[in-house]
RNA sequence: CGCGGGGUGGAGCAGUUCGGUAGCUCGUCGGGCUCAUAACCCGAAGGUCAUAGGUUCAAAUCCUGUCCCCGCAACCA
């Protein structure tokens, strides 16, 4: 029987489109799926969505669609990209599927009904103008640590699970396994949560509505915990009272979760706790592969440097992504992106060291043979050197592939590749074209060709496009796994396909401009949404004068200031430390927002806000015309 | 002293677990070749491994201090 292959990638928040980090995950993951099918393990992939939370609910309301209509476009996009990426996955799960809520409903009902999970009160210190709960130790002496106001007692109803029950054994495991990789993190955990003690978790919210309702008390919906880790078994078909679907029984317990780093404690604490409260075989690894950095800079929207999938793809095809990704990213720390890096991995390594290899390979057999080339086994010494290496690739990749180091498989085959573009140097077959005897030449050449085989089966788990297309331009049959076992697949008189070349050279200096042009043609970011005129009457916004400003205690973004408002004066917090020195400002005379509703800021009062331009990394403050005087209106 | 990660030739990374000639790819310079996508092959230059000290016969690697960068969190109205 073959070994079974559970694997998934975390299912992707529908808030918004995925950037090219998250398809990244995506694509990491479909390259572990396909290698271990293409060794012939029986894997299962499953990825999805994620589509509840207060945050969607937001979005949806902001929209003005119900939140169902929200998820259902933005997961329709998600797995279009994924689709778009070649990314294999065997099931495509959502949370707002029937399955999924019948089943978390379930496992919430029975880890209620085991004790596991029990209702409370959320008890707290409670400071009401900051609207939040504070620890004991936080409270201390009874006043609010961030703004001092005097601390209540309070408390909210709240489902809280367990963990307590199970932090022995969670650190056993944890300890003493490899079920954290990579290994750095592993001590993360440990240092950071097991150690200091595991506290029940919270796992109900009553504040938001677009979640999965507690099937015994509607008054609450199952937080994200339990709803979004609990798909890894509601794709399976799992049941709570023991009728489980043919997947679960075949493929349960998961091979490997692979996850960003930022969500490792969910899946290494509370996912295993579950589990051992649902009397369920633990996951056997998780993964937290690191972070995708553009330009440096961690992707998000608000920095306005977000780059996804398709666009990439539209400038460089799907393969050239994947392989950028696939092979450029570190294996324990973040990596970066560029359109630079992009286009030079794109020439040195997929134009020149592959596709050049292939190119000049076929179109020696075209050139020489008539595209007919004869089985031959009259090696040299040379030869053998070549075979050897070859044939030593297949455990190399998978010593490296059974520790998920991608990266470093794709450069044993690329290794490979270039030892082979130096064959055709030490071998010289334009040389040997010159010979009546056109046997060593044969030879050369069906070694070329049968390594070239090798080399794109393997690289079929990676780019498996192009690995498809060298395949046919050989035109052989010999496309199997095991057929890489010997030096012999290339059949006797195989007659090779027409050639085109796989990837053209980029220029980079067009490209660059190309991309450039595209990017003033259509903003990366968008205008806001229309407002009537009546709208932005709403915003009174004033000339005033600074008169005092120095930096806010125990912060290192805000500034406080006091501003002459041709009225009785006002206090201001900004977030522009980084920006401007304190002392600088006096007398600065600036425009600010006069009705906006004053807000705590680490515990100071601001009532309004500065007006400031933000542009390439650098922000200015805006300034008053010379002739207005403070408190003048702006409209 | 909030938590964590990182600083290795021009660029991107490996090496740090278990001290012992600093390695890979790209780029640069010089040469070779012509089957091929100005591609391929060979050679060279280029690093006091952030910094200061310590342990040691020996430190990129272990210990201590300092500086800088990046995430998360708190505070971006």
């Amino acid at each position: 029987m073959k070994d079974k292959f559970y694997i998934t990638t975390a299912i992707a928040y529908t808030s918004q489109l995925p950037h090219i980090g998250n398809t990244y995950e995506a694509i990491l993951t479909d390259s572990i799926a396909r290698y271990n099918r293409l060794i012939g393990r029986d894997v299962y992939f499953l990825t999805g969505t994620d589509e509840h939370g207060q945050k969607i609910e937001e979005k949806a309301n902001n929209a003005g669609v119900s939140p169902k209509e929200y998820v259902d476009k933005v997961a329709g996009e998600i797995r279009g990209i994924w689709d778009l990426m070649n990314v294999s996955y065997d099931q495509f799960i959502r949370t707002t599927d029937e399955k999924h809520v019948k089943n978390v409903q379930k496992i919430f009902k029975k880890l209620y009904d085991n004790g596991d999970i029990y209702k409370n009160k959320y008890e707290g210190l409670y400071c009401t103008p900051c609207e939040s709960f504070y620890t004991a130790s936080q409270g201390e002496n009874g006043v609010c640590p961030e703004c001092g106001a005097p601390l209540t007692k309070a408390s909210e109803e709240a489902y809280f699970f367990k963990i307590s029950n199970y932090a022995d054994r969670l650190s056993e495991y944890i300890e003493n396994n490899d079920f954290i990789v990579p290994k750095s993190r592993k001590n993360e955990m440990i240092n950071n949560f097991i150690k200091p003690g595991l506290s029940d978790l919270c796992v109900s919210r009553s504040s938001f509505k677009w979640g999965i309702p507690v099937s015994f008390d509607d008054k609450h919906v199952i937080y994200v915990w339990i709803d979004a880790l609990a798909n890894y078994i509601s794709a399976l078909d799992f049941d709570v009272d023991g009728n489980q679907g043919e997947l679960f029984n075949k493929y349960w317990p998961c091979d490997v979760h692979v996850i960003g780093k930022d969500i490792l404690r969910f899946h290494t604490i509370y996912w295993p706790c579950i589990l051992m409260a649902l009397d369920l075989p633990l996951p056997k690894q998780v993964f937290g592969h690191p972070w995708l950095l553009f330009n440096g800079d961690k992707m998000s929207k608000s920095k306005g440097n977000v780059i996804n999938a398709p666009e990439l793809v539209r400038y460089f095809g799907v393969d050239a992504i994947r392989f950028y990704l696939l092979h450029e990213m570190p294996f324990a720390q973040d990596g970066v992106l560029t359109y630079e890096l992009i286009i030079e991995r794109y020439n040195s390594d997929l134009a020149n060291i592959l596709g050049n290899l292939v190119n000049r390979t076929l179109s020696m057999v075209q050139k020489y043979f008539d595209g007919t080339i004869s089985a031959n086994n009259d090696y040299t010494e040379l030869d053998n050197e070549i075979i050897t290496t070859v044939l030593s690739l297949k455990t190399k990749l998978s010593d490296k592939m059974q520790k998920y180091m991608v990266s470093d498989a794709i450069d044993e085959i690329f290794t490979v590749l270039r030892r082979l573009n130096k064959y055709i140097d030490e071998t010289t077959p334009w040389i040997l074209a010159k010979d009546e005897d056109k046997s060593r030449l044969n030879t050369v050449l069906y070694v070329l060709l049968e390594s070239i085989r090798h080399c794109a089966i393997y690289l079929s788990a990676f780019i498996p496009q192009t690995a498809k297309d060298i395949l046919a331009q050989i035109n052989t049959k010999a496309t199997s796994y095991s057929s890489t076992d010997s030096f012999d697949g290339i059949e006797n008189d195989l007659h090779i396909a027409d050639i085109s070349p796989l990837f053209a050279r980029i220029d980079m200096k067009l490209k660059l401009e190309e991309i450039e042009k595209d990017s003033t043609l259509a903003p990366e970011i968008p205008f806001g949404e229309e407002i009537s005129i009546d709208d932005f009457a709403k915003s009174d916004i004033r000339v005033g004068t600074i008169k005092e400003c120095f930096a806010v205690p125990k912060s290192d973004k805000l500034l406080q200031f006091i501003i002459s408002d041709g009225g009785a004066g006002r206090q201001i917090v900004s977030g522009i430390a980084k920006y401007y020195e304190p002392t600088s400002l006096i007398g600065k005379r600036v425009l600010f927002v006069a009705n906006l509703k004053p807000i705590k800021l680490r515990g100071v009062m601001s009532s309004g806000m500065l007006l400031s331009v933000e542009s390439g990394g650098q922000l200015t403050l805006l300034s008053a015309p010379e002739n207005a005087k403070d408190g003048d209106k702006v409209g």
